[in-house]
DNA sequence: TATTGTTATACTCTATAACTATA
DNA sequence: TATAGTTATAGAGTATAACAATA
């Protein structure tokens, strides 16, 4: 056990002050997500899958030869970034590009076999995931917060006409 | 003006389908946090600050003298990281690391001049930020949603005993 | 032995510019 | 001339291991 010094002018003992933080909303906003994404990773480590690569096949089931744009501009992701996002899961055998035969430059995107059965058990574990965090919030205001989530991203003048 | 052409099988027009994502907390937290640290980024322009900067910023203001190992871990960076990040705020002659006489390997933290100037005007726009932003929400509904985050945060797996 | 600050390093995420092959 | 996909590259953010000085 270390003893507790008593300490001259710098440094105070005790939880630092944090000002203004507290009451802001991107500071919560930054925190929450942390959190949240920590818990994600838990419930996903046993596929070794992070929010993004979910995502992404995720939308691949649902969108069967979709363009890789779509699919990155869908999630907020630069399409240049895409690229090695998607070569992990193909190289790990989950999902594949095909060409398109009406335009030699696009690529259709595909869940391979093992991609569908990964994506199905992950989606579970997360829908479980998801449910716990809801019924100790409750779930009213699990839900209250999924919108007002919405609405705040919307209301940013980020997205300002 | 490109002709939008049909396509054959591969690539279905019009939005893509998100699955489960839109109903998921994690899903709809990121894209507001991403959203929210746009328009903070936009706000802090002209003070060339990220948040984590005005953050060590504002917490030096309120403690001065506290120590890179409380400042971090009240951030949730690893001490390490936080090396370069007061490097660069050192650098630009904003704050100041400071022997402790009382324990030879400790260091006080402080704010120089230049640095309480900056995280005056910066905090005044962060704070007419967040009042827009509050302003499009709702102020009831803003509140609920900071209080909703900080449960949110509080009700992760994360921080189970 | 443990703690404070630090260095070195690697991996992920993000951002910009530019290339290719098509259209 | 514009578009889809890609390459190369640089900047942040984050993670682990290990070190020196000091307690």
């Amino acid at each position: 056990m270390a003893r507790r010094t008593e300490r001259a002018s710098p440094g105070r003992r005790g939880p630092l002050d944090l000002g203004i933080l507290p009451g802001l909303l991107g500071y919560r906003m930054r925190r929450a997500q942390l959190a949240l994404y920590q818990d994600f990773l838990a419930a996903c480590e046993p596929f070794t899958l992070r929010q993004t690569q979910f995502a992404v096949l995720e939308i691949l089931e649902r969108n069967p030869g979709a363009a890789p744009s779509a699919v990155s501009s869908a999630l907020g992701i630069k399409r240049t970034n895409f690229v090695p996002l998607f070569d992990e899961l193909a190289r790990r055998g989950l999902a594949e590009r095909r060409a398109d035969p009406s335009d030699r430059r696009a690529r259709g995107l595909f869940l391979t076999k093992a991609g569908a059965a990964l994506v199905a058990r992950a989606r579970a574990a997360i829908l479980g995931h998801e449910a716990r965090l809801a019924a100790r919030l409750g779930a009213d205001d699990a839900e209250t917060l999924r919108a007002l989530l919405e609405r705040a991203e919307a209301a940013t003048q980020m997205n300002e006409s």
